[in-house]
DNA sequence: TTGTACGCGTTATCAC
DNA sequence: GTGATAACGCGTACAA
């Protein structure tokens, strides 16, 4: 079935029903609706790949989750909530998604050549693209429309990217322990060589000086996103003696606890902790932990958005758009008032 | 950059570098070489689109995560493992993976027609569709290769699915309660409109029968697959007095842990606990949990695998995947030797 | 072994 | 407002 079989059982030319199905205002409104109601009843669609060889548009958008780390070791439902996002605006605008993620090692020159060969999407989205990656000079190259989710640690002034405020977030964790009468106040950062684990830093540390605390490096050790790795930077700061976590995420902040637990420490009673994103496991955790919320799926969403938007030219790129954040006040923290978890 | 620039520059006709692309035996083994040294050098892939259209193939799978509850409520990362596995087995068989998420319900009819009208699709993975969804009836009549990942409550014998024998894998989690001296053995299901919670159901009774033990009803409580039905399915049982729980997934464990620890219960003192799909959450819990390992990442991979080789002709549907699992213990079941978490 | 010519289903550019 | 007709880039009989 296809535009010529439409054209004949609705008595018109091709051409004519082509411009039906594309709303060309040249075309009568009777022969408009009589056109339709063949199509309609025929349950008629055209073929993309025709069309795509001629408009040059697939009307796909593409979602790339590049790292071995984000898929195997993040152990959360971050990314399920980032392609919730970006799948479900992409589809109110009537666009497919292709997802790749990234796996073994071996497989990563497989995933460049496929993603950056690749004539099957309108655009990229990328989430968590660190800048050593090699895909990330690959797409800088390219010129396919691309959107950022989380702001690259180069060239972000020239790439347009989706975020949130990291550093004022991080202030706002940072501040609430504060507030809390904690002085020894520890940071367990993320992978430092994405912006956002950078960015947490730096707002811990604006919030001490702020404070008129000192920034003790014993206190900062660095980890990456992932349980094991909280809970190994946890067992070096036993010693330091720490009143307080700002994990710089919620599954950092899990493994934490669980080395503060075998080690006797009551949480938060000895030790409040305050957690980031607001993932799946926040909640879950024992005690439930407090954190900075960010919209997750939101950013997925704007990502979409903003893609589909430079495809069809509607902004020049780079643009830039910081979601907000919210602090969750759970009972890892020890606040008094805390929310339901 | 076409067939037909390559073809110029190579000094051979457009079909000779169209057979060569396509590996086809009748080209001398010079001129092979020589078209190939000329592609690498410009870096030229073919058309998708112009290929689709003839060839009638896209080489894109597509997978569905069709319900509201699995991407909103389930709050753990079986899907994440799920899309791991299939998106690498697509990529090692040079298919690309289209990816549909269902999201609120109104946009249940326009996933609907977007799937079931799609050409883009060389076939369909399905994960977690129930049989009473919209997709499902379609789905069927469509002649699109389809694979589903759980085994449908109906039609499973015209239907290819890749799952694991639920059946043994809950007599397995009930028996090892019974063999740490449990008798009082509570079940809380996951949402019955599911094969896999039917399943787990009837394997729990099988072991508590084939060791002589009452199946009392009132230890038996429907919920969903989500933390807070864990929750509320444990507070409707702490009056029933269970010494041990399992339940039909890791994310429904934890809500319940919750719930007894709120109710002064010692888990795995008082009451032991036994959850099911080994998740993130599953090891981060409090105690971590002992529980049944599933190979989710597994199941995506065996499905896309099983898709292809139905869009290949290597098999004929329907075709029924198991595979294994495994027990994990932890410290949530009070067994002697638990693993490292 | 290589080249020629046609068709895949659509959109775009002309005429009318 | 409508209808021919030429692309779009590729695969493949068929001819050479």
């Amino acid at each position: 079935m296809n535009l010529e079989d439409i054209a004949r059982k609705a008595g018109v030319s091709r051409s004519t029903v082509s411009r039906v199905i594309n709303d060309d205002p040249k075309v009568s409104a009777k022969t408009r609706e009589h056109v339709w109601e063949v199509i309609r009843r025929e349950n008629f669609t055209p073929n993309p790949a025709a069309r795509a060889l001629v408009t040059r548009r697939t009307e796909i958008i593409g979602i790339v989750i590049p790292t071995v780390e984000n898929i195997f070791f993040t152990d959360n439902n971050y990314f399920t909530q980032i392609l919730a996002g970006a799948s479900q605006m992409a589809r109110q605008n009537d666009y497919a998604m292709l997802l790749w993620l990234g796996e073994l090692t071996e497989d990563e020159e497989r995933l460049r050549q496929s993603v950056s060969n690749n004539r099957l999407v309108d655009g990229v989205i990328t989430a968590s693209l660190t800048h050593d990656h090699p895909l990330f000079k690959r797409l800088l190259s390219l010129n396919t429309p691309l959107v950022m989710i989380d702001r690259p640690l180069e060239h972000d002034d020239k790439i347009s990217y989706v975020s949130v405020d990291n550093i004022r977030a991080a202030e706002l964790a940072t501040n609430h322990l504060i507030s809390l009468g904690r002085r020894r106040i520890a940071h367990i950062t993320g992978n430092l060589s994405i912006a956002d684990a950078q960015d947490r830093l730096r707002g811990y540390k604006n919030a001490l000086t702020q404070a008129g605390l000192p920034v003790d490096p014993d206190l900062i050790v660095p980890a990456f996103f992932s349980r094991q790795s909280g809970y190994d930077a946890m067992r070096q700061l036993l010693p330091r003696k720490p009143d307080a976590i700002f994990a710089a995420g919620d599954t950092i902040a899990v493994g934490a606890v669980q080395a503060a637990h075998e080690a006797g420490i009551r949480v938060p009673h000895d030790l409040a902790v305050v957690g980031f994103d607001d993932v799946d496991v926040a909640a879950q955790a024992f005690p439930p932990l407090t954190t900075v919320r960010q919209p997750v799926q939101g950013k997925g969403a704007a990502a979409a958005k903003l893609l589909i938007d430079l495809i069809q030219g509607r902004v020049q790129a780079p643009q830039h758009i910081l979601l907000e954040t919210e602090l969750v006040i759970r009972q890892s923290c020890g606040a008094k008032n805390p929310l339901k978890g």
